[in-house]
DNA sequence: ATGTCACTGAAGCAGTGA
C-alpha cells in the first residue's frame, strides 16, 4: 500500500527488547513514518526508556515497563493525553497503555503468552482476558475512535495457523483461549484483518514465527497480533499490512510490525 | 522441531520466559 499523506497509519510491533531491536525501530520509524507506534515486549524499565532518542525522531513517547518482561509503550508524532497505565484487575505487570492522540483513542496491549494448558499462567491469561473485556466494554462511548493493538497471544480460528492439527488444544489455539478473544468481538470490537474483505481474500496474515526453526519461512506462522477496532474505529478504517520484511532482516524479533490506516 | 533469542545474576555460564 502506498503511503498517502491524509491517511492516519497506526503500527503495531511486538519488539522483543527495545534494546535488541533499536536499529530495525529506527529503520521503521524512517522508512514507514508511521503516526502512532504501539510496542510490546520493550523490557525495559521507565527510568531509562529512551524518551529522548525517539524525540530526535519526532514522536511523543508514553510508556509502562518493569525490568527484564513486558512492557509497553505508544509513541505519536501528536500529542499524547489522558494515559493510563493499566486497567482495573490486570495486575502489576506491564501489559496495557492507553492514550488519546489526534482524537483517537488509542492502546497498547500485550496479552500473557500462557505457557501451557494447566499452568498458573495459562489461568492468568484468560483471567486477564476477562479485565480486558470488562475495561474495554465498560470505557467505550458510542463515537469513540478506538484501536487497540497489540500482541494478543490467541490465533482465533485455525486459518491463523499454518498446521492447525499440530497446534491443537495448545497454546495460543485452546477454544477458551479464543472464547476469550471472541468475547471482544461479541461486545462490538472488529478483528480488523479478520473483517477487512481484500484482507479475508488474502489470508493468512502471519505475524509470529518461532525463532527455533531453522530457516524463516513465511508460511510457517501464527497471527497472534492484531488491531481491535470500535465501530467508529472500523467506519474509518482504510485497510492495513502486515511488515514481513521486517522479520527479515538480520537480528529480528519473533514478530513482524503490523499497520493499519486510519483516514 | 527442547532446533533460538533475550533477559538476569553473577561471573564468562545456567535458569527463565517466550
Amino acid at each position: 500500500m502506498s503511503f498517502k499523506k491524509d491517511m492516519f497509519s497506526v503500527i503495531s510491533w511486538n519488539v522483543n527488547s527495545i534494546r535488541a531491536r533499536w536499529l530495525l525501530l529506527e529503520q521503521l520509524l524512517k522508512q514507514e513514518k508511521p503516526d502512532v507506534v504501539l510496542l510490546q515486549e520493550t523490557k525495559i524499565e521507565d527510568k531509562i526508556f529512551p524518551e529522548e532518542s525517539l524525540g530526535d525522531f519526532g514522536y511523543n513517547v508514553c510508556f509502562y515497563g518493569q525490568k527484564s518482561y513486558n512492557g509497553v509503550a505508544i509513541l505519536s508524532r501528536h500529542p499524547l493525553e489522558s494515559i493510563q497505565r493499566g486497567f482495573l484487575g490486570s495486575s502489576e505487570e506491564a501489559r496495557y497503555i492507553e492514550a488519546e492522540t489526534q482524537g483517537i483513542r488509542i492502546a497498547s496491549l500485550y496479552a500473557p503468552n500462557g505457557q501451557d494448558v494447566g499452568m498458573p499462567m495459562y489461568a492468568r491469561k484468560l483471567d486477564f482476558y476477562e479485565q480486558l473485556r470488562a475495561h474495554l466494554s465498560s470505557t467505550l462511548s458510542s463515537c469513540d475512535v478506538f484501536v487497540i493493538g497489540g500482541d494478543y497471544n490467541v490465533a482465533p480460528t485455525d486459518e491463523d495457523v499454518y498446521d492447525p492439527q499440530k497446534w491443537e488444544g495448545h497454546v495460543p489455539c485452546t477454544d477458551a483461549e479464543r472464547a476469550a478473544f471472541t468475547a471482544l468481538l461479541a461486545d462490538g470490537f472488529a478483528d480488523a484483518f479478520a473483517v477487512w474483505p481484500s484482507l479475508q481474500a488474502s489470508a493468512p496474515h502471519f505475524t509470529w514465527w518461532d525463532y527455533r526453526f531453522r530457516f524463516f519461512d513465511p508460511k510457517k506462522g501464527l497471527r497472534i497480533d492484531h488491531f481491535l477496532l470500535s465501530p467508529c474505529a472500523l467506519e474509518q478504517s482504510q485497510g492495513g499490512e502486515v511488515l514481513l520484511a521486517y522479520r527479515t532482516l538480520p537480528r529480528p524479533s519473533d514478530h513482524a510490525p503490523i499497520r493499519w490506516m486510519l483516514r
